[in-house]
DNA sequence: GGCTAATCGAGACGGTACGTCACGTCTTACT
DNA sequence: AGTAAGACGTGACGTACCGTCTCGATTAGCC
C-alpha cells in the first residue's frame, strides 16, 4: 500500500516563516506598524516577496500569529485564592501588558487596524486575548463563589477602564489596579446572591 | 497715527478650508479612513495639493478640525435632574456616538491612528471630547449631591466599559446602557461620603 | 560542474524599453524637448514610471539611445572617389540632419541641455555624432591622398559653419553646401604636403 | 498749468529692475540657468514675484537684458592694422568670451533655450551679440582691403568652429587662434580679387 | 535516476500616493 | 498704478511601496 500525503512538490520552508514572524516582531518595536510594510518585512526576514504574500494577505496576519500566544502568557494570572487578589493581579498584567510588552503593543496596532479594516477586525474576533483572559479570571472567581453575572458585559466592565485609559494616551501610572478592582467587585456585587 | 494690520499678502481662503473639511468628512464615509489620502482630499475639494499641506500636517488634522465640533454636540446631555438618568443618557447617546456617527467614525479612526502616530496622539490629547463630555455629566453630578471621587478615574471607569466593547467590535445591542450607569455608581459609591 | 548564468530576478523587458524608446521619438516631435517629462513619457509608454527611472537618470539619456542610430546612420555619406563631392555630400547631409530630420532635433536639444548640465555633457561626449562622422569622411579622404592635419581640428572646421549656422537660427537655405566644401579644402589646403 | 505727462500712477521702479538683473547675474553663475526659476530671481532681488512677470516673460529675456551689453563689449576689439592680427584677437576674445565670462554663459544659455523655444530664438535673433560682433571686424578688414564676400557667411564661417567646438565641450585650450584666423583667410581669399 | 510540481530568492513590472517645488495668477494693504 | 507679500489651483518632480509577474534554483514525492 502507498502512503500518499497528498502532499506534492517542495514543501513549506520553516526557516522561511520563522525569519518572517521574527522580522515583524522586530520591526514592530524598532519602526513601528504604520510604516511598517510588506517589502520591508520580506527584505530583514531575506526571504522573497512572493514567499510572504503566498502564506499571509496582510501585515496584520502576519503580526497576529507573531504575538499572540506571547499574550496569553503575559496575560495569564496564577490563581491566589482571593478574587480581590486575583482581579488585582490580572489588572496589574493588563497595564504591563497594554503598556510596556511587544505583544501588547501588536495588540494595539491590530485593534486600531481593525477599525478601517473589517479583515483584520474579522480576524482579532477569533482570538480575543482580552476578552478570554478576562473571561477565564472571572470564570476561576465564579467557580470559586463569586458570582460576576454575564461574563461578556463583566469582562468589559473589567478591562474597558484600563483599556481606554492607555488607548487615549493617558499617563499609566495613575491607574490603581487594586482600587479598580475593589470597584469593579462593588459594581458587579448586586448580580449575585 | 499708522494703521498696522499686521496682514500682509493674500488672505486665507475660507471657501478652501470648507472645502477641505467637506470633502473629508465625505471621504471618510465614502472610502474610510485608511483609503483617505491627502491627494484624494485635495482632488475631492477642487483644491491644490499644497494648500492642504499649507494648513494641515496630517489627514488626522484635518479629520479632527472636521469632526470635534460634531462630536461634542452629540455628546453633550440635557440634565434630567437624576444621576441615574443622567448616565444612562450620556451612555446611550455614547454608544450611539461611537457606532452610528460619522463624527464617531472618525474619532475611531483618529484613536487607532494615535496608537502608532505620537503626532496624533499629541493631537486628541488637546481635544479629548470623550474625556470632556463625560467630566461635564460627571462634574454636574457633583454639583448636584452624587460624589465621583477622582474625575478622570471615575470618567474612565464610566466611558471605559462602551469604549472597548465597541472598539474589540462586538455587538452594540448586547450593551445596556441603564444597567451600566447603575453598575457604575455603584463602583463608585463609597468614594463618597 | 555548475552552470552559473549569474542571472538573477525577473529579467528586463524588452517590450518596456522599446515603448519608452517609441515615445521619446514621439514626443519631441509632438511636444519639443522642454515639454517632454519624465511622467508623460512613462504615461506614453504605458510603462511605470520608476521603470523609466530604472533603467535612465535623465530625458536627455534616453532620447541619445533613441536617436544614435539613427543620427549615424543619416550622416554616413557614400564615397564618390572625389574629395569636393565627398564633402559637399556631408555638409548636405549635415544640414538636413540638423533641420529636418527627426534625429536632428533630438541632437540639437542634446547639445542644448548639456550647456547646463553636466551630465548630458559627459554624456555627448561618448556618442559625438557629428564629431565622428565628419571624421570617417575626412578620414577616407585622408587614405585617397587629401591630407587636412589635425583630424580634430578639421572636423571642427567643417562642421563648425554649419552648427553654427543653424544653431543660431539663420535661414538653412542660404548656407551652400559646395561652396562650403571648396573653402574649406582651402583652408587646410596648405597643412599638406 | 500741470504738465500732463501721459504717466499716472506710481511709476516704474528702477531699484526693482536692477535688483533683478543683478539677481539673474548672480543667480546664472551660482545655480545655472537650468535651475535658475523666476521664484528664486524674485526672492534673491527682494521683489515681488508679480513685479518680474509685469516687465520680462521669460528668464531668458531678462537674462539678455542683463549680460547684452557686457557681451559686446568683450567682444570688441581695437584695431591693430593688420587683418590677420585683427582675426587673431576677435577669435581668442571670442573663446574667452564663452568659456570664461559669465555674458558667454548667458549666452550659451540662451542659444540653448532657443533651440526648443520659439521665443527665446526670436529674441536672440534680435542682439545677435556673435553675429554682430564678428561682421565688425570683417567690415573693418573690409574698408582695409580685405574683402570677404558674402558678410553672414564670412562670419560664420570665422566664428562656426570655435563656437561648436566649445559648445560640443571640447577643450578650449587646443584651439588655436592664430592658426583658425589664417585658415581663415585662406579659405575666403579666392572670395576678392 | 529522471520526472513532476510546488516553493524558494531575486528583482522587474504597471500602478499610485507621497511631500516638495515652481509655475503663472490672484488678492490683500501699502506707497 | 505699481509694489512686496503670500495664498491660490496646477502639475511634474523623484521616491516608496503596492501586489503581480517572471526568471533560475531548490527540494520534495513519485515512477
Amino acid at each position: 500500500m502507498v502512503t500518499t500525503t497528498g502532499q506534492v512538490g517542495r514543501p513549506r520552508s520553516e526557516q522561511a516563516r520563522d525569519a518572517v514572524l521574527h522580522a515583524v516582531d522586530d520591526l514592530l518595536l524598532e519602526v513601528g506598524y504604520a510604516a511598517m510594510t510588506m517589502k520591508g518585512i520580506a527584505e530583514r526576514a531575506g526571504v522573497g516577496r512572493q514567499t510572504v504574500y503566498r502564506w499571509w494577505s496582510h501585515k496584520a496576519e502576519i503580526l497576529l500569529e507573531a504575538s499572540v500566544a506571547d499574550a496569553q502568557e503575559e496575560l495569564a494570572v496564577p490563581p491566589t485564592g482571593s478574587a480581590l487578589n486575583d482581579l488585582t493581579a490580572y489588572l496589574q498584567a493588563l497595564v504591563t501588558f497594554l503598556t510596556r510588552s511587544p505583544a501588547g503593543v501588536a495588540y494595539r496596532a491590530l485593534i486600531a487596524a481593525a477599525q478601517h479594516d473589517t479583515a483584520v477586525a474579522t480576524l482579532i474576533a477569533t482570538s480575543d486575548v482580552l476578552g478570554a483572559s478576562s473571561r477565564a479570571v472571572l470564570t476561576r472567581m465564579t467557580g470559586e463563589g463569586t458570582h460576576v453575572g454575564d461574563l461578556d458585559r463583566a469582562s468589559a466592565l473589567l478591562v474597558g477602564p484600563v483599556f481606554y485609559w492607555v488607548m487615549s494616551g493617558r499617563d499609566p501610572l495613575r491607574l490603581q489596579a487594586a482600587d479598580l478592582a475593589q470597584e469593579f467587585l462593588r459594581a458587579v456585587a448586586v448580580d449575585q446572591g
